[in-house]
DNA sequence: GCAATAATAGACATCAATGTCCAATTATCG
DNA sequence: CGATAATTGGACATTGATGTCTATTATTGC
């Protein structure tokens, strides 16, 4: 029921959040992911218009969060590529109903908050905090170059 | 995020329930849903495939309920035309994960239930019975040929 | 300035979802 | 049987999602 492209942007972001606050190359995002990295690079253009990610080209460079992994929810990293798009007027346009949905479509709508809700209440640092017994996107824990905690925010230069 | 079909397929299930247990032409169900009337019996083929409908060609034919709308629920129809597909495995295909998802799959998958439980627990009966100020497809409360509780069910012939 | 690195942009390809059309089939009625 | 009503099935068109490829632009280090 999600796109592929959810898929792929939440993939991409909990690895960039895995190694915020350091910069990725779409080229390591999509290793890392297993996302086709020509696709990729679209998807994460529409994450930097959307202000989640800030990239940097040339040597160095790469794509990053704009946020802390704290700060930064699932609703946000959705609605970037794929909106969660709530039934706000009924959508066989029937003057009589507009903003008051029938049942139907207040139940599908009641759905669509409630997915909405859960994602907006969950920050890529919980993702990868979260203690399941698999390790965000890779088979086994791993090192960082960077502990989470280490290092101040880098200023972004413009 | 439900598609186009999904909603197709409710609201015509929704008709039909509201007219249960006679039958409604593909053009009724067409006019009174306003969906596009090919379309639509594609998607009736569907549902008449996943048995939730039952069609009866010449006159006097057409698609009826094979439940009644105490005892079909929104999960059913929608699993006939666009499957609600929960995450099973790893979509990485990790190996290490397998049926443990990692904490990003385990909420996308979590919502997926939710909506999924949403659905199965309300039926077309609840539906159509549901006081809001809309009724289900249509500007006004409508007459109704049979009323709901008047009749028997009418016998399939095979 | 030059070479290397990396994102960006746009054209193009492929496929599935959506939508349309029409001929064939089945059923009912008189 | 013949006429009418209705679904069924298949071919086709259109559009959007997904995916690929290549040339261009920006940045860094030497």
């Amino acid at each position: 029921m999600f796109s592929q492209t959810v898929e792929y942007a939440l993939r991409a972001i909990v690895h960039l959040a895995d190694q915020s606050p350091n910069p990725c190359t779409t080229e390591q995002i999509a290793k890392a992911t297993k996302v086709p990295q020509a696709y990729l690079s679209k998807v994460l253009q529409s994450l930097r218009q959307s202000n989640v990610v800030h990239s940097q080209r040339g040597i160095g460079g790469g794509i990053s969060l704009v946020k802390l992994p704290e700060e930064l929810n699932l609703l946000e990293v959705v609605n970037a590529v794929d909106p969660i798009c709530r039934i706000k007027t009924c959508p066989l346009g029937l003057k009589g109903h507009g903003a008051n949905l029938c049942p139907l479509h207040r139940k599908l709508d009641d759905a669509l908050r409630e997915t909405e809700t859960a994602f907006a209440n969950t920050t890529l640092a919980e993702i990868l905090s979260s203690s399941t017994s698999s390790y965000p996107l890779c088979n086994e824990p791993h090192e960082r170059l960077t502990p989470l905690q280490a290092l101040p925010v880098v200023p972004i230069k413009k």
